[in-house]
DNA sequence: GAGTGGTCTAGACCACAGA
DNA sequence: CTGTGGTCTAGACCACTCT
């Protein structure tokens, strides 16, 4: 196709253009992980400079849609250990070492329809099915995080309990073509209740650090809506504000 | 002044520009809120092309060193209310809103030497002065954040409690010619003790969210030292992950 | 060596702000 | 109207990767 730009109604060009690339990457025209054409096949396709098709892949990439490689080509943006540990956990050791939990253990599973909370944090139809899991993962050989996932079961056909690895998003993404793209977290203070002190091994009614995430996809649907209890005191949360 | 980049063997051309302005503004040649010189003369002025400098620039922005406004020119990021609300305060109400606290009570101010966590904290030479303030902040009519701020008093010399408002950053900024730029903040759950419940409002031991921050100058040098306890059940710490 | 992304340039034109 | 930043182009050359 050697085609120019249709709609040229929205804005700059470049931004038409990632707008379009942004689709083919929604549609699954390019899977994660998959080479994109080269910048000037790009630029032939969508009728624009290299120049411009090069500021569209600017913003992709500011944008962790794509990752580019000098010399290799540019590349849509999966899930891996890496990207998981660096952009999606924030939880440290207080002597500032970042690890993924290496394990974690299952709690429960189970598909049922959605209470009124999580139907309406997941942007779904009143009693719409989700699937609800419950899992502890490790930090340094001792259970630390309880977790609490929420995700809707349309988006997740199939989904069962032999199927849960440590990486949820590589799951999501590889096993299910749901990639996770943004979330937003809610922080707060909580005192343990009894699930918290059995799971974590904590007095009752000490403090516990409640991570709850929102995580959308490309396009903007929620798709797990997850709490996160931490039960360490020589951990913590870290955030870096540029 | 019509002269090439210095010292060439510092990678591509547009990060040893970003680099020479980043020098101009921490040495104050630019100062915050002042006017840049227009593209075409900063252009000249180091020798390169306009698109070239426009990548300098771009760096700048996408980094929150300067602002630009199409039509009327460059300039060196200032610390207001609105950017401070944005960028650096992360509390909200449970309801979504974000606002900054209106009104805040001195609780205690003081110069002394800095104690060995202090110190190490902010990178200073053992037992270096500080200044030390204690505040509560309202949100919604009610105090709810309880600060504990250190400072090393050499970047801010004749720091009173006279001086203490609303907005510290601008203080700092525009009475000192201290400008912060990144922070890195550690989050956990702690127990009220007694000071917190007393200026809180709150029981003992009742969970209270902690946000220990760490402020950083232009140039890296730590700057502030500021642990804030968060005393309410309406509140949160917000976190985007984009 | 062939193909990829990364840098740099020079110049044209557009959109906006302010005198 | 003038000056500013914003967009777009075309082309040259560099740096890296893989075969």
């Amino acid at each position: 196709m050697t085609r120019a730009v249709p709609h040229s109604g929205g804005g700059p060009l470049y931004a038409q253009v990632r707008e379009l690339m942004v689709a083919a990457i929604v549609e699954g025209r390019w899977q994660p992980g998959d080479a994109l054409p080269s910048e000037n096949q790009l630029a032939a396709e969508y009728g624009v400079s290299q120049g411009t098709l090069r500021k569209a892949l600017d913003a992709l990439d500011a944008d962790n849609l794509v990752v580019r490689h000098q010399g290799r080509g540019t590349f849509v943006a999966a899930h891996t250990p890496q990207r998981e540990l660096f952009h999606f956990f924030h939880i440290a050791g207080d002597d500032g070492t970042k690890q993924l939990p290496a394990t974690s253990r299952l709690v429960t599973c189970e598909r049922r329809r959605g209470t009124a909370a999580e139907c309406g944090r997941l942007d779904l139809p009143a009693s719409a099915r989700i699937v609800h899991l419950t899992r502890v993962r490790d930090l340094g050989g001792r259970p630390v995080i309880l977790e609490n996932i929420v995700v809707p079961a349309r988006l997740f056909p199939g989904l069962v309990d032999d199927d849960i690895p440590n990486e949820l998003y590589q799951l999501y993404e590889e096993g299910f073509g749901v990639t996770i793209h943004r979330a937003v977290e809610h922080l707060r203070a909580i005192a343990a209740g009894r699930d918290e002190a059995r799971h974590l091994g904590v007095p009752l009614k000490s403090p516990l650090l409640e991570v709850d995430r929102l995580a959308e996809t490309l396009d903007g649907t929620p798709a797990e809506w997850r709490t996160s209890r931490l039960g360490s005191n020589d951990h913590h949360y870290v955030s870096e504000i540029d």
